[in-house]
DNA sequence: TTGAAAGCGCTAACAT
DNA sequence: ATGTTAGCGCTTTCAA
């Protein structure tokens, strides 16, 4: 049935450790010709090393898991931010020699119980509240990646955008436009250092411009596009005085375009809104949304590289915090002096 | 460091194989005593088992592959359609027990290499063309599921959307509507029995309503937004006639209306457009899209049940054929007179 | 440059 | 109801 190392050795006449560090390109340990020639055999007989039995022997998989939260009857969280992130840690392994074990995660004991049971080399966490992160406990050497995370949690390293700039960013836009009175939409703070962060440097940006924050402007909202229709539904009845709307999602303010226009308040007419990070959905949209652009791309090239890096055997860093822009589109304009 | 059924055993002053057994759940075999005294120490220590081990031993990994083409420098092709079926068949794996390997593939032969070197216990495809769905060879007996593909190669079981019916439906509605010259948008046919099958559905409606079908509106676009934009900027200049576009594709079909918008004509008052699959997408954008909508859930379900059961060694079955059903919405209206 | 022996943690098959 | 034996396919260590 399976070619094994041992078919491979006795073809070529030669130990299983000589076809062993062939396979492992200890070129050095073997003469020229029993390389050739043990490559060759490989290639024939279509021989592929068991990953099971090197992970067991050697200790390593060179497998990595993707962990993303998910409730245990529910179907993994795959937000369009998400997604993007999938493809992109998935081609950054597999260029580096690594297998992805994808793994929804109803409870944090089941990240030690994936690591345990497939030995995996390290693990990306991605999408998880802090207070999740904060009770993630050391597995052996391990090295537990966090995204998007500001947990203190010294088992993980973090990697993330830089959320103050994003939220000060959009405080900016929307102050140089005249806006004065801006409501702040996004998840419960308490559970995420990223929302908080957004909202720090929204209200710094506008207390620099003189600008006195009121409490009253914060809007809790899911990040989902029924939650933005149901918040633009009512925020001309809720905020009468509001002319601008930052959210901390795309998809969130993507949803209240939606509210809005059904509440009959044009966009940028009536209100502006400001998104969060810059997924494909914000351009397709009408009017096309306006944003702070995170770069996925980096943020998936810096976990990989932390990860394996640690692997590697280097010691864990700060967190690596990566920049982020404004998308100036069509969901902002000058504000409405009549209101 | 690692706790091992050795170290259960010694500590329960049992062998490993009683040990094993309970593990197992091969009641029965140990008595109840034995069975408590196990558990408690096994939870207390934190036992997990080795997967690598059992996959060794058992010739058996638990393990399913999901396979998506990335060519080799590329990142997967993560749609949101594809995205939703990460997400959903995830969490049908999960509640099975089954653990899942995410892999982009650039060569047929890699899938073989996968299977053999994770020792997986079978494998799902997700997005391959037809051609290269008709490439792959027999691994042992490890079931080879195919998602959406019309190859007949006996070595994978199909699961895939009622295509054909899908293009009646989209056809059958037009036509109701009043238009009678309707633009056909899709990747090429070659490549792909889906767009084939929704093709021949789409004439086979026309042709039972009295149409003569034009070959000359069919139009061959990626399943891509930008695609669609193209295609909509250029559509009244190269099918002035036309009144309506049925896209095989919801993405492609959103980045028509863009490109329509773009082109100064109206959705649905210039040209009525008609999309597939019934993605997130289609309701955000504007006007919202008229589309056939493909069962994602019974899709994941289907697939994953299949899977098992050959794993059990139930013979593959016939390809499995799931119903599609029209959702209309804005992007479709009344054919204009004046067209 | 090459090989032999031991063992990674588990299970299947056969004892008892 | 429980234990013993013999691997699964590989790498590590030590020897030649």
């Amino acid at each position: 049935m399976r070619v094994t190392l041992k078919d491979i050795a006795d073809e070529a006449g030669v130990s299983v450790m000589t076809v062993s560090n062939v396979i492992n390109g200890n070129r050095g340990r073997v003469s020229e010709s029993t390389i050739e020639r043990v490559q060759e055999i490989v290639a024939r007989r279509g021989y592929v090393p068991s990953a099971s039995a090197r992970s067991l022997a050697a200790n390593a998989s060179r497998m990595i898991g993707l962990l993303v939260p998910a409730a245990d009857e529910d179907s993994l969280m795959v937000s369009p931010h998400n997604a993007a992130m999938f493809g992109l840690l998935e081609r950054r392994l597999r260029k580096a020699g690594y297998h992805l074990l994808l793994r929804g995660v109803a409870r944090p004991s089941e990240v030690l119980e994936a690591v345990k049971s497939w030995n995996l080399d390290g693990v990306i966490l991605l999408g998880f509240v802090d207070a999740d992160v904060d009770s993630f406990t050391a597995v052996g050497e391990t090295p537990i990646l966090a995204l998007d995370s500001y947990s203190p949690n010294v088992v993980t390293t973090g990697v993330r955008s830089n959320d103050f700039e994003g939220g000060r960013l959009a405080a900016e836009h929307l102050i140089s436009l005249g806006h004065r009175r801006i409501v702040f939409a996004g998840p419960a703070f308490a559970a995420s250092g990223v929302v908080q962060q957004r909202h720090a440097g929204f209200v710094a940006a506008q207390e620099k411009a003189g600008l006195r924050w009121d409490a009253s402007r914060d809007v809790v909202a899911d990040t989902s596009y029924a939650a933005g229709v149901e918040l633009g539904r009512g925020l001309v009845r809720g905020h009468p005085d509001a002319t601008a709307v930052f959210a901390t999602a795309d998809i969130l303010a993507a949803g209240l375009l939606e509210g809005l226009r059904a509440s009959g308040a044009s966009v940028p007419g009536d209100v502006s809104v400001v998104g969060f990070d810059d997924i494909d959905l914000s351009s397709y949209v009408t009017p096309k949304l306006t944003t702070i652009a995170q770069d996925v791309v980096a943020k998936s090239d810096e976990a990989v590289r932390l990860v394996l890096d640690e692997i590697e055997g280097s010691r864990p860093t700060e967190p690596v915090v990566l920049p982020v822009h404004l998308v100036p589109r069509e969901s902002t304009g000058p504000a409405q002096r009549s209101r």
